[in-house]
DNA sequence: AATTTTTACGCAAACGTTTGAGTTGACGTT
DNA sequence: AACGTCAACTCAAACGTTTGCGTAAAAATT
């Protein structure tokens, strides 16, 4: 399909000027003159002459573009950083192809590996919770092909990556339902391999610690699949529900996550906050109306975005090869809602 | 960045072939014998062989992905649709590019620009609110590129379109609404332009004909930004408040305006839907866990995504030009929640 | 006036494929 | 033995650019 099927050669041709000075004066060469460029690109510009990008592509080696992988576009979160990037690549000039992992590793692989093939310029990149070996990552990136990480990272491959403070939310959303009076709190989360969950985990885990509650091993559970699987999620909070004794509160470690065990719990008819409070991260613009509104731990997602694309596009153009890399961490904010209303009084 | 360098002439040397043989062993030529094109094939195989897409575009006159248009993905509508489109393309071996016109009219013109400088194979395009004027798509149409619309479609350009059935999910709500006690439905929707509008609108109106109950101008308004401008939405809101006498429930025509409209009423401490009741086209998973939770028209997005690639395609790959289109209509469906409760008993 | 330098342009190869038009040698036919 | 047929390749042009190098003519330097 070939619109506007206006070439450099018909330029030429028109113009009585060979090819090359015709390329070289739309690129505002020194060794044209000024009358023939601007003989050419008053042509070119009245032709809607526009150069073939397959052909620069090839010739000059690199596409414009950049591969994008994340769990699933359908996730308010992962929406809101796309968003970003797509953004902060356009305004660079850059498109992105966007890919869904859906958590499976096999699909990331497959999708990583189709990107490759479409000759991108460079990856964004969330790794799949059940993705535990990163080997195909860092075949690509020895041979040279741009990689930043964002979300969920790889600490085995070393490059820019953009996380929020994953820590710092867990610890303040713990902190915050302790204060409120809670005692028993649950925290349901991703695979045990993904360095968010680790480090949510951690920050959990440490607000409980610093205020002497002992942290309970059947507290703590884990979907390897990200909640994208009800079956798992509705397991996890069964048995936390059945146990002795039974949690009070929850927090939950993902946007898709909060949003199912939300559901879950409406469905099985427990009452949030009075039987259990429920404070999750989240990105959902829908946290205030939901029934009770969501105590929310926001990300940046659109920001994330941004800055990993910005970080990326600035490998993408660098003469030299990066050797110093960078770990940006962005804040998350705690909305405090009705689902972790205080116990007292 | 070239990785993998293996072009198939470096496979030519090692195999003491011409260039062309080896493209034609690859190709499964009947020119070629089986002997030389296993031995092609297995080199290829075991080296990690792909080709060049930019070369292969370049020579081919096609780029193997497609553009999409929407207003903007941090949207559950949208994003369900775009799923079911990459679901769709990715099958079929395309993969596809995504822009947001934020409903503005110059970002869409300028984003198509882009995709077709970008050499798409075809167009999947949900015009923005605000665009009224549908030539550059006509002249694309035209110049031979393969369109397809979805959502918001164009009356005035020929083509497979996909849509729901807007009248339908109106006419349902409208009537459900009116069954359950409420007589003075306001309607609020997107810019009286789009298709999408016109039709939600009729469908509204003739429910309300039928029940014999009169239609209001100053019951029915118009966001010519499709409720992404917020303050357009509540001064909507507020005139609908205002107005005498007072609605008892509203209905909302898209997705946005839908959730949107259910926050405002939130912050102006309007109970729903005790004041006024609430119905809306939305998509949003979280319907069942609102409060209260949302009576909602919902769409089959993936299947309009998935369809709508699913024609584009057949249109791309179609040997001889298409000149009779098809309509698709996809059925709504109504989930009755408690936003629209009776008001009976 | 003879020379070097500069200016402004053209030539041709290259990027990695695809493809129609040759070319070769082996074989079968008369 | 001379011919045509066929299978299995190779050649070379083409897709639309970019770019290093070559080269006229004009300008500047002797």
């Amino acid at each position: 399909m070939n619109f506007d099927a206006i070439t450099i050669r018909d330029i030429a041709r028109e113009l009585h000027l060979s090819v090359s000075t015709v390329s070289k004066a739309l690129r505002d060469s020194y060794e044209i003159s000024e009358k023939t460029k601007k003989l050419v690109m008053e042509f070119a510009q009245k032709h809607n002459y526009r150069p073939n990008p397959m052909a620069q592509s090839l010739k000059k080696g690199h596409s414009k573009s950049i591969g994008i992988v994340v769990s699933s576009i359908d996730n308010q979160f992962f929406s809101q950083v796309i968003n970003g990037m797509e953004s902060e690549a356009y305004s660079q000039g850059y498109n992105v192809i966007i890919t869904q992992s859906h958590e499976s590793y096999d699909l990331e692989v497959q999708n990583v590996g189709h990107l490759i093939h479409r000759a991108i310029d460079g990856l964004l990149i969330s790794i799949a919770t059940e993705t535990a070996d990163v080997e195909h990552l860092r075949k690509l990136q020895q041979q040279g092909l741009p990689i930043v990480f964002f979300d969920r990272v790889s600490t085995e491959i070393e490059t820019h990556k953009v996380i929020v403070d994953n820590f710092g939310g867990a610890y303040q959303a713990t902190t915050h339902l302790l204060d409120s009076g809670y005692k028993n709190i649950a925290h349901i989360t991703s695979s045990v391999t993904s360095s968010v969950t680790k480090q949510r985990l951690a920050g959990y885990i440490d607000a409980l610690v610093e205020k002497g509650i002992e942290v309970k091993e059947q507290y703590i559970k884990y979907c390897l699949h990200g909640g994208l699987n009800l079956d798992e999620l509705e397991q996890a909070v069964d048995e936390l529900m059945a146990s002795e004794p039974r949690p009070d509160a929850i927090l939950t470690a993902s946007d898709r996550i909060t949003t199912s065990t939300m559901t879950l719990l409406h469905r099985k008819n427990i009452r949030i906050p009075q039987d259990v409070a429920l404070v999750g991260f989240s990105n959902t613009v829908l946290a205030d109306v939901l029934n009770p509104s969501l105590t929310s731990v926001h990300q940046p997602a659109f920001e994330i975005g941004r800055k990993a694309t910005e970080m990326l596009l600035s490998i993408i153009n660098s003469k030299r090869p990066i050797t110093e890399f960078e770990n940006v961490i962005l804040p998350t904010e705690l909305f405090i809602r009705s689902s972790s209303a205080s116990k007292h009084k």
